[in-house]
DNA sequence: CGTCTCATTGATCCGCCTCAATAGCTGTGG
DNA sequence: CCACAGCTATTGAGGCGGATCAATGAGACG
């Protein structure tokens, strides 16, 4: 797959990470990207919204650093979460009249973005094809994940629907060198994981309990997670072969 | 807007249309990519699935008449259909790792598709910018909808999916032409409707009769959907704005 | 130390599923 | 023409999973 990396991370200053775009196939344009994408580069402290100014629509955004939330919301308030971004993951919220976005996207930490104009993404794609490759893979990636979290949102158990979301975190953190073996920690509540899976924190809570207790998983200090035994996890997310794993993940190794 | 159609109609032999790309803005464009689509031409059968040879993602479906449903299963044999494709849609059944698409499209009436391979449809749409545009219309279009649905199914009530998805399908209707005000027929079973809107199909009865009682929709002759009093329904669906509407269809007028 | 957020657990309620029976409609073959 | 099978819609009765309400505990922070 032409040896690009979905993200390079590096130590650097205070945040702790710097993002390198992964398009290692012309030195000179990786170097240009970069130096759009730092041109471009803003921050956004946890808990708030992304505004993005004017034509929301005609904005894309490119993780460097932190994780996101792309969600929606009920006139009640309730929110769905459609899904999270984590650093290398590029954001398109455009909408089909190519005017609103009606999508929220909230920083679950401290979070650095590229936003750039649907114009600038245009040609930047046009003149680097790996990019443009790789954008598609990173969109196809998210399409394939919210189908299989809207089947489980259709048809699944809460137990279901929990595990699914701990493989895919799971997964995802690995893809980014984000987790040691099974190990992993994710930036979130389980008020965030209930509007992720579709329940109640309360029941997020008991369900995870329920798993701990019968050793398949551990939950210790907000949100640290050991998946202790994947098998029986994978079992009741009803995840088939290891494959699929890689479906939902871009240029998984 | 540039001019473009979503999809326009003509009458045409035995089925009864003909699909015109909806590409104007270069007439010998237009012809070739007739000549293209034509050149791909698959028949599929009611209730029939749509088999990809070969690389799956690697193809790309342009619906050229009929309904077909997008759809994922569980091991245990539940499904959900992730979205409709009507004539004009643009189904990508790519997953990230560039071989599988995990995805089940089905045909809900005898239906006839372009089948072209994503080499083609690069080509295409970098030969002729209008087409590109169009693609991303369709595809955020798509996403929009997905989003929708998936809010509400992770956090509407079962009056509220259904009101949803009765809506939804009365615009896309409209948007190419097929309802005559708020009169539509959709070529579904109620269990089609539950396995989109995440529901049992005796539950969907319940609801749709539950509507019907109130004045607010009349249900007759296998799915003649007639919407009584579109405000009310919007209420129970939580559709905001009117302006909502159009990010659920391309190009809406 | 007080406040705030988040996790945990219990008790209760209700919306939707499940099972089951009936009826209508379509097509098929006698 | 009727008889029959197959599919879909409809309606009822009962059960269960997850929501809701509520109380307590445990860190984090000023």
């Amino acid at each position: 797959m032409n040896q690009m990396h979905v993200s390079e991370l590096e130590q650097n200053g205070h945040h702790g990470v710097r993002y390198c775009f992964p398009c290692t196939v012309n030195d000179e344009a990786n170097i240009k990207l970069e130096d759009v994408l730092s041109a471009n580069e803003r921050r956004i402290r946890r808990n708030h919204l992304v505004a993005l100014e004017g034509d929301q629509s005609k904005t894309v955004l490119c993780v460097l650093n932190g994780w996101l939330a792309v969600a929606k919301c009920l006139s009640d308030g309730e929110k769905q979460i459609i899904d999270f971004a984590l650093p290398g993951d590029i954001i398109d919220p455009s909408a089909a009249d190519g005017k609103s976005s009606a999508l929220q996207i909230e920083a679950l930490t401290d979070v650095s973005v590229a936003a750039l104009s649907d114009t600038t993404w245009q040609e930047m794609k046009r003149d680097w094809p790996p990019l443009n490759r790789l954008a598609s893979q990173i969109a196809a990636a998210s399409r394939a994940r919210r189908a299989e979290r809207m089947l489980r949102l259709g048809k699944g158990s809460a137990r279901m629907r929990v595990a699914y979301a701990l493989l895919e975190l799971c997964v995802r953190m690995r893809a980014i060198g984000h987790s040691e073996g099974c190990n992993f920690h994710v930036p979130l509540t389980q008020q965030h994981l209930g509007d992720f899976a579709g329940l109640t924190s309360v029941h997020v809570c008991r369900t995870l309990r329920g798993l701990a207790r019968q050793g398949i998983i551990s939950v210790e200090d907000h949100m640290d997670i050991r998946i202790l035994d994947v098998a029986a996890l994978a079992e009741i997310a009803d995840i088939g072969p290891e494959a699929l794993w890689q479906e939902i993940v871009p240029a998984a190794a």
